[in-house]
DNA sequence: TCCGCATATGGCATCGTTCCCATGTGAGAA
DNA sequence: TTCTCACATGGGAACGATGCCATATGCGGA
């Protein structure tokens, strides 16, 4: 490999200056023989390549950065890397962007909205590129555009001033699985969320509610069990509503957090399902369809959209579209055996 | 917030030479008065900070990067971000690197040593403070210790020469595994992996083959089941070998992706588990909590190894330990419903 | 012969911070 | 009075890469 018998930590790093010192030649000349650009001799090329080869010459981004170049950052803020959910589209996010050539900068804001004002603030300060944000308040947005940082919003929304946004369509995703729940018989439907304070959860309880008007089934406040936010012990709750609600006979999960939640609270009373409770999830994890027997659950193309957001963003850096672009995406209904007549 | 009226993307950022015109002092004063040390007047201080804030002043990581200073900027690889186990490692890195006021730069390199060396290379680019690793090769831990970079390798070890590493006792952990099933009474154990070429493999591996010798157990060849690097279609070559050997009454699956495979080949085949076949997993999922009967496994902290290895990486760069250090942590057995006599 | 142009190379200012150093003040000590 | 020292401020040189501009040469066409 790189120069031998250099003891080990090299003290300093090597430069382009040195590079060229090499060779013989001028800093200038190096860097055009480097960045491929500009007139340069054949020959003096291969030998500026070769020197930076065998110095182990690796470039300088901040300096590279300072100059006014890109800096080949993207920031990527999720709410809880724990969660499946964020950790594929981490994952979709990762693979696009490191493929166009940037790195990922990560953050999770555990659902603080302040947190995530800071991490702003972070990708800021290192210049990043652009930021893909799923969302947890509008200051982090705001800040961002304000700077003229590119940004698109992931999975939902902050209802901030103009930019781009890649979602699914929770709406539709849920009037389709309480759809599915109604035209097989069911009419005491309970629905469990943890938030309704963004669009994910508003429109999920929105699709709920418009298969029941749709279907001409009368909703009822009694059966949305609305968690709130980061609850303590989901389980503990989903229990002590299904007791208090003995005449329900299906469950719809907004998310993969209560699905887990509800799916537990079922297996701890024995309760048999489809026979006691139909259920179905929004959102599709591996364990959903390891599990005996499988959940019905609305699948998100979670990984997709996180390609789809870094490519949306790697387009608006380029400077390409003018006006801000939204991009949703269709989840699908996937059955199994968890849903049946009541 | 920040001066209202300007209308969209500033043009060009504030600089601490415009906070320092606000207030009409010079730059050294103001950059003295943001960071915090050295003389400043109370209330030049107080005004340097207001004018900081009113204008929306940002500092510019490239340039104090370039000046020498840290660039507050932490490397993790890993392997495959859609897999559980390193969403889960990478959640816990960030949450303890982020604490620390650092960011995370996150790579998945998809198991391709090459990608994983490109990755190494960008780290030193962009002056990444330290790296977090788990190594598909040496290539990638030698490039940065050679040049100075704070290396922590993470679950796997390269073997390359010196740096910190934080693992888990995979033999250990391993050996406890298949001693449970030995002790209830099954005799012929098969292992399934798909990787033995990084120490994690090998010494689960190992510690099957331990924990039979202590037994006075015999090994066979036959019973290990190796599907080498990304296999296409694991769970068809777990039913394949299940035919092969019907003698078979139990099954080590040596990580969470082996695992998904033999469990849905006994749900396909319908395979009474415990009954017809016990079964351990290396590495415990969500899922495996979940289903019907919950696999008994090797519960990993994958999570605090994370963070672990975060926190020596974060005392490395601080300069604190000298000689290298290893961390090894402890797996331990969770028992569930997936295994019984034989 | 002279101009224009493609080719080739080097000098140097620049990006925004940091921090060393020079400069300056006033108070208290010698 | 003069020296010292703590306090306070500003000038300006780095850090490393980039790219504009000046410079130089050789060749073909007018």
């Amino acid at each position: 490999m790189s120069s031998p018998g250099n003891g080990r930590r090299r003290r300093t790093r090597v430069t382009l200056r040195q590079v060229a010192e090499e060779v013989g030649t001028s800093q200038s000349t190096a860097s055009r023989a480097l960045a491929g650009h500009g007139y340069v001799a054949e020959d003096l090329k291969a030998r500026v390549l070769e020197a930076a080869a065998r110095l182990g010459y690796v470039p300088d981004i901040s300096a590279r950065t300072l100059k006014g170049q890109a800096s080949g950052l993207i920031g990527l803020l999720v709410s809880d890397l724990r969660n499946q959910f964020y950790a594929q589209l981490a994952a979709g996010v990762e693979q696009t962007v490191a493929a166009a050539g940037h790195q990922v900068v990560l953050v999770d804001d555990h659902g603080e909205s302040e947190h995530a004002a800071r991490a702003a603030r972070a990708f800021l300060a290192m210049r990043a590129d652009g930021v893909l944000l799923a969302p947890t308040g509008r200051e982090a947005t705001e800040l961002l555009v304000e700077h003229g940082t590119p940004v698109v919003e992931v999975d939902r929304r902050s209802g901030a001033r103009s930019c781009d946004a890649v979602t699914i369509d929770s709406e539709a995703g849920a009037r389709a699985a309480v759809e599915h729940l109604l035209q097989l018989g069911h009419r005491r439907i309970a629905v469990v969320v943890d938030e309704t304070m963004w669009d994910t959860g508003k429109n999920r309880l929105k699709g709920y509610r418009a298969a029941h008007r749709e279907a001409g089934v009368p909703l009822s406040r009694r059966l949305v069990l609305n968690l709130g936010l980061r609850p303590d012990d989901p389980q503990r709750d989903v229990a002590a509503f299904l007791d208090a609600n003995p005449d329900v006979t299906a469950v719809f999960a907004a998310n993969n957090v209560m699905a887990e939640a509800v799916w537990q609270e079922f297996k701890r009373r024995g309760a048999e399902v489809p026979g006691r409770y139909s259920m179905v999830s929004f959102d599709d994890l591996t364990w959903m369809r390891v599990v005996e027997p499988g959940l019905t659950a609305v699948r998100q193309p979670v990984y997709e959209m996180g390609s789809r957001a870094a490519e949306l963003l790697l387009e608006r850096i380029a400077g390409g579209t003018e006006r801000t672009a939204t991009r949703t995406l269709d989840p699908t209904l996937v059955l199994r055996g968890s849903t049946a007549r009541p």
